[in-house]
DNA sequence: TCGTTATATATCGGGGCAATATATTTATTG
DNA sequence: CAATAAATATATTGCCCCGATATATAACGA
């Protein structure tokens, strides 16, 4: 899913500036989608060229004044064909797992701080989730799916953290040198 | 973790060319890393001009000629501190989790298509590193680790599926035309 | 009042990814 | 047996993405 896509998925949802995708994405689709401004504002306006967005100029007092993006009846026709043409992908990309590969070349401090982070990241997504399940009656089905995938996933792996840590750093020490006892 | 990074985590392990650095990736990495060839060779190009990596090119028979990449000290010393100072990120992206986002705007039968597949995915991927922890003994304890963590989550992930799929759909319906019965 | 955060748009450089080019050999399949 | 596909091997190209940075204003808190 590409930057183009994404603002017509927001778009969808209601007019909105350039700014305002971008905190609407980080809002909707942060535990699985990600982007930049430097992604955003050319995509804008590349749509724009194409005709699948149009905008106009808001001038608003004591703010900037802020391009407002409204998707076009071309751009809406053009999301539900990429819609239907996406293959349901996934892919997962981690340092924290990188780095246990290598775990044995490092200190044990410092694989029992990476434990830690790891785990305290953990609960803390578990617990964005968990609150916003909890305090949002209104969610289309699509959308509270979502969130429960996100606490599924969450959920094994702290619960995998919290069972494995210490046994996992003394597996690591008895690998490292297993002459000692 | 970039390119480079990857690159000489492999050698790491071993000499090897380019194409069999991207293969040791594939086979070690696959279920949290990924790359390309087009990152690859100009990766392997830098390390060389920066001292990280040496190569000599050894001619096989019935072969094209292949430059077989070594570790060279400064590397080795490099990796470390770039192990030493990684932060322990991760991110998921999800183009399965985007169309389930956009559920109520495509067909049943899409809907279920693309549960299907997920469920499929997330069953193969399973199998993959179910297979490679049973018969592989000599794996660190590191390896095996990260072999858990994808284990642990395709597995609550599988169950949430299976056990959320049919009931998603029935939703989304009911959600799409609220004064139907 | 001074630093931080929020609103708002935009660009730049380095990097990444998919596709493509080239060449040879082995394996498969009709 | 011949045609085709897949594997081995290196490399480039073009498009896209991301993090950092620039610019400007204003609200907020210490």
């Amino acid at each position: 899913m590409n930057t183009s896509q994404l603002c017509l998925g927001i778009l969808c949802l209601g007019d909105a500036s350039g700014y305002e995708i971008k905190k609407a994405i980080e809002r909707t689709f942060s535990h699985f989608q990600a982007t930049s401004y430097g992604s955003i504002y050319p995509a804008l306006a590349k749509l724009t060229h194409q005709g699948l967005v149009s905008f106009h100029e808001q001038t608003q007092q004591k703010r900037p004044t802020k391009k407002v993006f409204t998707l076009t009846e071309a751009g809406r026709i053009q999301f539900f064909q990429t819609l239907m043409a996406t293959e349901p992908t996934e892919q997962h990309r981690s340092d924290f797992l990188f780095l246990m590969m290598f775990a044995h070349l490092l200190p044990t401090e410092q694989n029992r701080a990476l434990l830690e982070k790891q785990t305290a990241h953990l609960r803390s997504e578990l617990d964005i989730l968990e609150r916003i399940i909890n305090e949002c009656p209104t969610l289309t089905p699509g959308m509270r799916f979502t969130l429960e995938y996100g606490i599924a996933a969450n959920r094994a792996l702290l619960r995998l953290m919290q069972g494995r840590s210490t046994a996992l750093l003394r597996e690591i020490d008895a690998a490292r040198s297993p002459t000692a006892s």
